[in-house]
DNA sequence: CTAATTGCAAAAGCTTTGCAGCGCA
DNA sequence: TGCGCTGCAAAGCTTTTGCAATTAG
């Protein structure tokens, strides 16, 4: 049996053709930053007869089951990558679209403080980078 | 002659009433974080005859013009808000929606050190805090 | 007067949902 | 076999656009 099969029988997905072509493509991807549209027509060009719904439908499990993490970048367009074990943010290049996925200690110490100082528990946070790569300034 | 006005003629946009009304509720609103559909219920509110396409245009102008900031808080919702002088990140309640601004200037340097340390001229950010604040908990 | 602006309606993207049939366990 | 899953099509939302009528300067 396949890694990927194990991951969804332990979050409790029936292994079904279109959820293992999707884990295998998010974990497989390049820049494994996708959106549904992307994941949609990466398996259409390799033969796979899926359709768009299903590809959220399943995206959506994944986010519950905590196997993926939906960012919502500028455009309102939802983008998947699998989750990883460590945290981390993004810097995404305006020019190509690159994403660079980065962790800085010293922004999560003061984002905990800056909930403190409020009189917020924090829960969750967004910090996406905008900016131009050198290749495309 | 208004406040409203000389803002908008300094800006190069006509005088119009919609323009004006959009910015005087902007700058009134109480909790000045709007979205277009927010903007536009709250205008037929008080007896004024809009077009929800009007609001959007003008919206947009006035992010064009600097006096408006656009943020994607999550779902793929634009909200709006008067530009301020100064720049400041928001802290997002998902209890009851109340939006905190604050301004931290140990993220924001750090927030140009991992910028640069991975080649990127910083153009623009997105950070948004979600917890949950004291009357939520 | 004349170009900018508006409202309406239609269209365009992204995402979700209803439903009948198919398929994994 | 039974319930979950899928594909298709249709609907829902937010946002944008085309166009004729209106209006500011």
């Amino acid at each position: 049996m396949t890694n990927s099969n194990q991951e969804l029988k332990k979050a409790g997905l029936k292994v079904t053709l279109p959820r293992v072509r999707i884990l295998e493509l998010l974990e497989s991807s390049p820049d494994h930053h996708m959106s549904a549209d992307d994941v949609y027509r990466a398996l259409l060009e390799q033969g796979e007869d899926v359709g768009l719904a299903t590809v959220y439908r399943v995206l959506t499990q994944f986010e519950s089951a905590g196997m993926v993490e939906r960012n919502t970048f500028e455009n309102n367009v939802s983008v998947f990558e699998i989750a990883s074990d460590t945290h981390h943010d993004h810097l995404v290049c305006q020019g190509c679209g690159t994403v660079v996925e980065f962790h800085n200690q010293a922004i999560e110490t003061e984002q905990q403080r800056v909930a403190e100082t409020n009189g917020f528990v924090l829960t969750d946070h967004a910090l996406i980078l905008y900016g131009l790569c050198s290749d495309c300034r």
